[in-house]
RNA sequence: GGUCCGGUAGCUCAGCUGGAUAGAGCAACAGCCUUCUAAGCUGUGGGUCUCGGGUUCGAAUCCCGACCGGAUCACCA
């Protein structure tokens, strides 16, 4: 039982004792006792006024004497303040809580729930290289999914990779066109961002023939249908579509580029997938959702060929499902795609890592699956974040104006190795090779924490200028902490007791202790809001909570061999918290740093 | 225009299922390394929590209304 479960019965029970009146658990306001105060928890009994019909300070004191009377010696002292009851907590009760911390190897995993939850995320186009934008969905939802996982959950973490559709087509027309056989290995480049090159140089083109038909005299929307490159990718499209051996040859060379340079992105930002879906396999069985529907009469096709859903009773429009010319879009593709994966899968929730500006489609797609009578079209999560942005504002691959994640992973790893070059002391010894190790754990600990640590749901900003933190509240700050409680651990040989016997802990320590308490909870809070936010929060309290007690108290050099003993057992088990808080970030602890 | 999201210190962000005097980091300033890693610790200054109403013992937090910013409402993905 935590301790808050504990002082809830004993507040309840008080309650009835003192007042004869039945409080249920919603009344029972428990928080951490404001450090001004003197205590460690504090109930807040105004709710109890009503019924007990007494001042909240008379209330506070009476069920503060009655706790110091039943409560079994859990609280040692109480102070009374207005409405606020402040308890300490006996301190045999903390050394009991930290040694069954100790044992437990898996501490604030929750139980298996028995039920599968597959995330959805990265999903990326196969026409440029990742950006700052997908940085932060990637690490979302691979955080997402470590979460979730920590709550029970079996987690399936999937990829759908659009690698159809008219935006690869523009990449290979231009690569045709203008690319003269270049290849990654004749031009040395990644094979995500040789295709991103021919993706900027179809826009570049386009736009030339945009503003000579305007010059010609069109208005500039007939001018974008009419340019004769977007012809030419709208057929090469149709042609994809249709088979044709040729197109579909350079698609699968030109693919399988981009495939390289993303596995190569996805393993330096250590995300991996447990079942990858292409769209090229989905979108037919979209497209045969769609005519099924046709043919029921959920759905309706115009004159001109085209098939519609008529959302108009869900409060939302009516939504294209395919194109006249009988090619689909992505909606048509998402429902395909959905139909596999409960084929594949006995899928108990499903996730979509997806940014905000989505919002719309997931609402459509919801109804759609619904109606075309798959049970999980209602349930399924969109779990929408917000927008990076640049000081200048959004990200635009076509304009050039995104920050490239290679090039921004080179760039923390780069800094790490240069901060690193002040350390000669603690990093002495240490060979090139894991001097690179630590480097690269701390550059991409920084990218990491600086992303999850906002509220996913808020769009954040990232001036390239500015280059990020690796001082005070950073992922680095971190794991230097726990760099240094490795490096105690090492010093003091003999592996920490697991059971002391303490009479009276120093402030500092049973801060901490309080501290590790908390942490199940924190996870659950985090699974339940989907946000790795909550872990850096957590993570930093504690870090910073030991730097302080690391000041103040020595380890090593204590004298009392109980102390010591104790002293070792918290700092273990700080470790301990602080590298799992961070494994459900998906950053890497040094062992030295 | 409809819908959704946001607005907290100079900057980046916590806090939001209502609780005590609103917190961090960065930046600025002042201290602390012959003792377990100074990527650290301690302190100072910095606020009309966008504004106005309402609910209540109590509102940054909940409700309503303004204002500002963003997203979205495609035969784009």
């Amino acid at each position: 039982m935590t301790i808050e479960q504990h002082i809830t019965k004993l507040a309840k029970s008080a309650v009835q004792a003192l007042y004869n009146a039945e409080v249920d658990e919603a009344q029972v306001v428990l928080q951490k006792t404001r450090p001004e105060f003197e205590g460690n928890i504090t109930l807040v009994v105004f709710s109890f006024a009503k019924q007990a019909r007494k001042a909240p300070q008379v209330i506070a004191s009476e069920i503060g004497e009655w706790f110091m009377a039943n409560g079994n010696g859990l609280i040692s002292k109480y102070n009374a303040v207005q409405g606020f009851l402040n308890l300490c907590i006996s301190d045999s009760f903390w050394v009991e809580q930290l040694e069954q911390i100790d044992q437990d190897a898996d501490y604030g995993r929750q139980a298996d729930r028995n039920q599968l939850m597959m995330v959805e995320y990265s999903s990326p186009n196969t026409n440029k290289p990742l950006h700052l934008g997908h940085v932060r969905n990637n690490l979302l939802g691979y955080s997402i999914a470590q979460i979730q996982e920590a709550n029970g959950w079996k987690v399936v973490k999937t990829n759908i990779v659009n690698d159809r559709g008219i935006h690869i087509c523009k990449s290979m027309l231009a690569w045709l066109k203008y690319g003269n056989g270049e290849t990654p290995e004749s031009s040395g480049k990644k094979g995500d961002h040789l295709i991103g090159d021919y993706y900027v140089r179809f826009d570049k083109e386009y736009k030339k023939q945009i503003s000579e038909l305007m010059s010609q005299g069109k208005d500039e929307e007939s001018a974008k249908k009419e340019a004769p490159l977007i012809l030419e990718a709208q057929e090469m499209l149709r042609k994809w579509e249709a088979n044709d051996p040729e197109i579909r040859a350079l698609w699968a060379k030109m693919n399988e580029w981009v495939y390289a340079g993303f596995d190569e992105t996805y393993r330096r930002m250590g995300v991996s997938f447990d079942k990858i879906y292409y769209e090229s396999n989905t979108y037919l069985e979209g497209k045969s959702e769609v005519e099924k529907g046709l043919a029921n009469g959920q759905f309706y096709r115009r004159e001109d060929g085209s098939v519609w859903a008529d959302l108009t009773k869900d409060g939302l429009d009516e939504k294209l499902l395919l194109r006249s010319d009988g090619t689909s879009v992505y909606m048509t593709q998402d429902i395909g795609t959905a139909k596999l994966r409960f084929q594949d899968y006995p899928i108990d929730k499903m996730v979509y890592v997806v940014g905000n500006e989505q919002e719309y489609h997931f609402k459509v797609l919801s109804i759609l699956l619904d109606r075309l009578g798959f049970p999980f079209g209602k349930e399924l999560v969109h779990f929408s974040y917000g927008m990076v942005e640049l000081p200048n504002g959004k990200m635009k691959s076509r304009e050039g104006t995104v920050v490239d994640a290679d090039d921004l992973m080179d760039k923390m790893v780069e800094d790490a190795k240069e901060i690193s070059k002040d350390k000669v002391n603690t990093l002495q010894g240490v060979t090139e090779e894991e001097a690179n190790e630590i480097a690269r754990k701390v550059g991409m600990g920084a990218l990491k924490y600086f992303i999850l640590k906002v509220d996913p749901r808020k769009n954040m900003l990232f001036n390239p200028e500015e280059s990020i933190d690796f001082n005070g509240n950073t992922g680095p700050f971190i794991q230097y902490t726990f760099a240094r409680i490795q490096s105690v651990l090492r010093k003091a040989e003999s592996s920490p007791a697991s059971s002391v016997s303490i009479k009276q802990l120093e402030e500092k320590e049973l801060t901490l202790i309080q501290r590790l308490c908390e942490y199940p909870v924190v996870v659950r809070t985090a699974g339940d809001n989907f946000s790795p936010a909550v872990i850096c929060n957590y993570a930093y309290d504690l870090a910073c909570e030991f730097n302080s007690f690391y000041h103040d108290l020595s380890i090593l050099n204590e004298k009392d061999e109980q102390k010591r003993a104790l002293r070792l057992l918290l700092a273990k088990n700080v470790a301990k918290v602080l590298r799992s808080a961070m494994g459900l970030l998906g950053i890497e602890m040094p062992e030295r740093m």
